[in-house]
Parts: C-alpha cells; sequence; structure tokens
DNA sequence: TCATAAAACGACACTGTTGTCGTTTTTAAG
DNA sequence: CTTAAAAACGACAACAGTGTCGTTTTATGA
C-alpha cells in the first residue's frame, strides 16, 4: 500500500524531464518539437512522459515557468554603483543573452507564442501580458527612484522610455534571432541604445 | 490542340489563389494553415491547388514575393519637405502598418521566419537577410544623403543609426504583434523614437 | 458540332503524431 | 520473501493532413 516512491523522487523526476525537453527545445525550436523527440532525448517511456504531462504545451507552459521562477528581475535593490552603471550592467547583461542566442530558448519562446497567438483568444494567455508589465514597471520604478535620487533627469515620461528600452532589446533579439548576431551587429546597436539612453536620462557623470 | 486556356487566364488565376491564400494566412497565421483551408477559401478542388503550388511553403513564399514587388521601399527621391520631415512621415507610415496589425501578414510572417530557421540550415535562406539589408542601406544613404546637404548631423556612423532605427521598429512591431497596440503604446513609443532620433541627427530645425 | 488537350475534381493511400490502455516491472511496506 | 500499489512500458487505434492519380468537365480549334 501506500505510494511506491517518495514525492521527491517524483519532483526530480519531472525536473529530468523538463530538462530534457528544453534541450530538445533549444535544438528544435518549439514548432517542430513532438512528444517523441523528448522522450527519446529523455531515454523514458511514452506511458511515463504522459504520466508527467497531458501534452507538448503543457511540457512547454511548466518549462517557461520553470524559467521564469530561476532568473528574478534583479532591478531591486542591486547596490553595485550609480544607477547609470546599473543601467550599464542590465544592457550589457542583456547583450550577453542576445549574442548566446542559440543556447537559450528565445527562439522557441518566439515560436511558441507566434503560433499560439491564433488559440489564445479563447484561453486569453496572460502570461505575456504580465511578463511585460513586470518588466516595463521594474523599470519605470529604476527610473523613477534614480529620478528622485537626482541620478537622472528624465527628459520624457518614466513609462515610456521604459517600454521604449524594452522596445529596443526585443527588437534586436529577435533580429538577432533571425539573422544572427554578425549581421545585426549587437554590440553596435547595444551602444547607440547606451547613446540615446543618456540623451533620454541625463544621467549624472560620474567620469 | 494546343493550350486550352490562355497565360493570362492561369496568371490570374494564381493571382487569386494567392490572394485566398492571403485571407486565410491574415486570419490564422502560418502554422495552423493547411492546403485545405486555402482551397477551400478559393472555392477550388485539391487537384486545382496542387496543380499550381507544390505545398504550402510554396504558397507562402510566393506569396511573400508577390506582396514585395508591391510595396518598394520609397525612400530614394521622395521630394516632399525636408530629410527630417521624410523621416517622420516614414515613422508614421510605419505606425498605421503597425496599428493595422491584424489586417496584415506580419504575424503570418513572424510565425513563418521563426518556424523556419531551424529548417532553412539547409536552405540558408536568404530572403530575411537580403531584405534587412536592403532597408538598412536604404535608410543609411538618406541619412548620408541628409548630411551632406547639411540638413542632418549625425551623430553616430549612419549605418548604427539605421540598423538602430530598423531594431525599434522590429521590436514595437512584433510586441504589438504579441501584446496588442494597446497594451504597448504604439504612439507614444513613437514619439520617443522621434525623440532619440532627433538627438542622434539633429536636424536642422525648419520650425 | 465534334474532338481533344488540359484544367478541375475528389477519393484515397500514406505518413507522422497523438493520447490511451492493457501489460510488465519496480518499489517498499508488511 | 511476499504482496500490492503505482510507475514504466510500448503496441495500437484514431486522427489530421498530405500529395497523387484516375476520372470528369471544360474550353477551344478544327
Amino acid at each position: 500500500m501506500s505510494p511506491r516512491v517518495s514525492e521527491e523522487y517524483k519532483k526530480q523526476k519531472r525536473l529530468d524531464l523538463l530538462q530534457a525537453a528544453k534541450r530538445v527545445f533549444i535544438h528544435k525550436g518549439y514548432t517542430r518539437v513532438t512528444m517523441q523527440d523528448i522522450l527519446d532525448e529523455a531515454g523514458v517511456s511514452r506511458g511515463a512522459l504522459y504520466a508527467y504531462f497531458d501534452n507538448l504545451e503543457h511540457v512547454y507552459i511548466e518549462l517557461l515557468q520553470q524559467e521564469d521562477r530561476q532568473d528574478v528581475f534583479h532591478f531591486c535593490a542591486e547596490g553595485a554603483g550609480t544607477s547609470w552603471q546599473q543601467l550599464r550592467n542590465w544592457i550589457e547583461k542583456q547583450q550577453k543573452e542576445i549574442e548566446q542566442i542559440d543556447q537559450t530558448l528565445v527562439r522557441a519562446n518566439l515560436e511558441f507564442f507566434s503560433s499560439h497567438h491564433y488559440r489564445s483568444n479563447k484561453e486569453s494567455y496572460p502570461y505575456l501580458t504580465a511578463r511585460y508589465e513586470r518588466i516595463v514597471k521594474a523599470l519605470t520604478d529604476f527610473f523613477q527612484r534614480g529620478a528622485v535620487q537626482g541620478e537622472f533627469s528624465p527628459r520624457l515620461p518614466a513609462p515610456s522610455i521604459s517600454r521604449y528600452l524594452v522596445s529596443v532589446v526585443d527588437g534586436l533579439m529577435i533580429q538577432t534571432a533571425h539573422l544572427g548576431s554578425e549581421q545585426t551587429k549587437v554590440a553596435e546597436q547595444m551602444n547607440t541604445l547606451l547613446f540615446t539612453l543618456e540623451q533620454l536620462l541625463d544621467p549624472v557623470q560620474t567620469k
């Protein structure tokens, strides 16, 4: 009687399956992936996989949530250096991520969300909207805090600058996903972005 | 003997099929569309459709080419107003297009290209790359021409500004494709873009 | 009006993927 | 060591979509 394996075991197995799935998604994107691919990669039977996940979409959503849990947005109280320096760091981090796009889920995400826009009418997926708003909010708060502390003198409303910043980073990310980072000159564009942010925020230069 | 219908007829039929396909793609995106959808929409049989196109991908590529042939990039010699005014016009045009995203192929394109990145390794699709380079080149030329004429004083290299501009517009387009134009505040972001372009180009103000 | 080439039709065989379910294996409590 | 619960297995039926091909219809030159 009683469960044959521990909850711990099941939790771990679930994670293993998600890790296998992640490898597959990074390598093949979303649309072309089948349950077969994942169970092969995980070295597990059809029945086993379906015991944990109902279908591909379910796998992907779980994976997304798991990934989300990991990288919590870190703009809240970073301490390190001036606000302007923090912003530079953040942008540099984005650049790194864009340049390593082949080792991330970015492309798969792009596929997933673009192909789900149409089905999602029924479900009205809150995920993307929530994520977008969360990031915009974090940036806006950051800019406003910087303004209060006299480190920034925003020339336009903080929310406008936030949204704009997100657009640029997203745009660059997606272009790079399609064209490759040599083509889109990521570093160069990040410099241009920094230039425009300097104009938008007029930070106190501590040089 | 001899062909039963004119070349003209066949050309027209082809166009009709592509128009039907376009309607379907605008409505359903790319991934979820089947040949069945298209032949239903066109009111034609399976055999007829396959007589003109080998498969879905073929249909889509033909449609892309047909669309491309229509809107030739118009930055070459527009004449209307100052360079800065021309730039404003162009951006306004982009804004209109973004706001009407539901009536365009933008979403389908996004799906098509993101799901084709992985297959395209074999074929190494030149389409996107070529399109990107073409637009960047047109913008760069435009900026340089403006600089020579004393209308712009670019603060960064013209190609950098071009690429950056394309990133912003693309980013905004894709975000809007996912989130809707209320969410992304298209107009507001376009204003921010204009502000930054003003800083980047330092145009002579003819106000 | 007839003959015929080709355009249109749609049934069908084929393929790839999904999700299920009866069977086998494994695990740990008794 | 036995036993039963449940975890893992994998064959399979069902389904959806594709591309083909033999048949029917249509358009036009003779």
